[in-house]
DNA sequence: ATGACTAGCACGGCTAGA
């Protein structure tokens, strides 16, 4: 199974994109956000015609969320109060659509946009811890359920020096300052890994080039699109894979779509009593 | 220090992104 995950910055603006590399790829699961659209809107058939399910949590203009799917999608489950029915912040933090999970071939799905945050002055930061905090009760009562974890998403934190082109000048700041690698951090406990650091140990790889300032043409990125796996998932996992070349489309997204290669379900052992 | 680009909304110039 592939696990793909890709902020489009508007699935309608970037449809073609979208359907032209889904169609040379084929990754089972493409984990959408930032899809900027009310549900009413959304461009089902043009997925349903690459043989795509979608399940969507969306909203006029902004935020949104979209899985993807070639196989069957269960139990799908929108917001954070989706399991935490009795927190008044996971209610509170529904208002904006960043969050939704479907159980598919035996796993859970679970693909986030998370708040950007703006700046370390700006009242969209506290919003963005306090919905990392919330993030980690979610996860929590997940982790409750025992169904194994792929979380997938655009983060909005380089967790490390390593992802970002110019640490020197940019850590502390938005996207790399220690509350937040803090909150994330928490979030994910022992529990989750970043898989691509499972296979790739060296800077200069990023998900995200600023539209401005010729940041694309310099390779002046962030790695800020993630794939967490639990220990289960993790041991399945044969590769993660930045699809750069995506950014050099013509209109691009910001980001580049980032995939996850897992040998899931894992094959059964010879002589398994597979037939009972 | 600031702004650069892009998208949405709605048709002028904002908000928001990261």
């Amino acid at each position: 199974m592939r696990i793909a995950t890709w902020n489009v910055n508007s699935v309608r603006t970037r449809l073609d994109q979208v359907s032209v590399w889904l169609a040379a790829e084929a990754p089972e699961v493409l984990c959408l956000q930032e899809t900027k659209v009310a549900d009413a809107l959304f461009p089902h058939a043009a997925f349903e015609a690459l043989g795509y399910r979608a399940v969507i949590s969306g909203q006029k203009a902004y935020n949104g969320v979209a899985i993807l799917s070639r196989l069957p999608m269960a139990d799908v489950r929108v917001g954070f109060d989706a399991l935490l029915p009795d927190d008044p912040a996971a209610v509170e933090l529904g208002e904006q659509k960043r969050v939704i999970s479907a159980s598919i071939d035996g796993l859970r799905v679970l693909n986030l946009y998370v708040p950007n945050g703006s700046s370390l002055t700006s009242e969209k930061y506290p919003y963005k811890l306090a919905w990392l905090a919330c993030l980690q009760r979610y996860l929590q009562a997940q982790e409750a359920e025992g169904e194994p974890l792929a979380m997938v998403g655009d983060f909005n934190i380089a967790l490390e020096s390593r992802d970002i082109h110019d640490p020197g000048r940019l850590e502390g700041g938005i996207m790399a300052s220690d509350p937040e690698r803090r909150a994330l951090r928490a979030a994910l406990g022992e529990r989750l890994r970043d898989v691509f650091r499972v296979f790739e140990p060296d800077s200069g790889h990023w998900s995200w080039w600023d539209y401005r300032t010729g940041a694309w043409d310099m390779d002046r990125g962030w790695r800020i699109d993630h794939i967490y796996l639990c220990d289960q998932l993790l041991a399945c996992a044969t590769g993660c894979v930045i699809h750069k070349a995506v950014r050099g489309n013509d209109q691009p997204s910001d980001h580049a779509p980032v995939v996850a290669h897992l040998a899931w379900p894992p094959e059964s052992a010879e002589g398994e009593d597979d037939d009972w």
